[in-house]
DNA sequence: TTCTCTATTGTAAAAAGTTACAATAAAATT
DNA sequence: AATTTTATTGTAACTTTTTACAATAGAGAA
């Protein structure tokens, strides 16, 4: 496991300690990648620390997401998944086909000035999807749409 | 109770039905106002219809947001709150002293606009809550900053 | 190594949220 | 008014998430 030295001394700078709990928490993120949930996280972070409780888990993704390790994202009603960060990016998802894309970095912090310059806030990106129509999908509705109304 | 007659229909034409226990939810978001969580809507509408259940409140919250009557909003964390739905709108929120703004209609289109383009889906705004600093909060943390570094 | 401090975990109970299924009650039909 | 249909609810069991508190075990000091 190679998740370690760089993390271990993120976090003794911290004053916070590493733990095999929270190995395991990271290698199963680290490992199977994307976005997971936490009931996901559990049973695999489990192959590795198998007495892994939820009380556990659930503290050490709070943990994780506070401290900038970990990124949670909502993933439309109520629904949270979670990630490693690497960058701040955000995604769309079509709600009809499901296919989701990354949002390029240019848009995404386009759209935080934006907004930063719209309200005065300085506006932060977060991990965010976004939800609507993919390219394909729009061409579907319009084409339903044209049915109905012919 | 007012909130009554528009929705009654916009339900039937959907065949759909409006009955009590939906009216108390309701009434209690409308004279709440503003974001609510599901506990403190239960704790509402119980007052109006005391044998109100949770498998309800969530069912009906659920209806509600699938129909557009009502919008889900994440605070942070886990945290989900509800509000009855007027226009679209996001708001943005200090995350040093909470104080939250909403972010003006223009400013709400461009960003769809910037997203839609960027990604060639056809983004939707929903209703979501932005985190960052308001300017007072930008000057607070420049100063202590400044007395860090100096 | 041993001791001390306290960050972190496990335990167990509570709270929040979801689900399957039978009972209820709006609305339409007779 | 009685009957039928089915959208909606209550019940109860279940899963997920949170919490309080005592026990554990990293990390530094002795
Ligand atoms: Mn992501
Ligand atoms: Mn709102
Ligand atoms: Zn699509
Ligand atoms: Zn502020």
């Amino acid at each position: 496991m190679t998740c370690g030295s760089y993390l271990i001394d993120a976090l003794h700078a911290r004053g916070f300690r590493m733990t095999p709990q929270r190995m395991a928490i990271l290698h199963a993120l680290r490992s199977v990648g994307g976005h997971l949930t936490p009931t996901e996280i559990l049973l695999n972070a489990s192959r590795i620390y198998p007495n892994l409780t939820k009380a556990t888990l659930y503290r050490t993704l709070d943990f994780l997401t506070r401290n900038g390790f970990a990124a949670a994202v909502h993933l439309g009603d109520s629904r949270v998944a979670y990630e490693l960060v690497q960058e701040q990016h955000h995604h769309v998802m079509c709600r009809r086909c499901g296919r989701s894309l990354l949002v390029p970095e240019g848009t995404l912090r386009k759209v935080c000035e934006i907004l930063s310059e719209g309200t005065g806030y300085a506006v932060e990106a977060d991990h965010r999807v976004w939800f609507g129509l993919c390219s394909a999908c729009q061409s579907a509705e319009r084409r339903s749409d044209e049915k109905l109304a012919g």
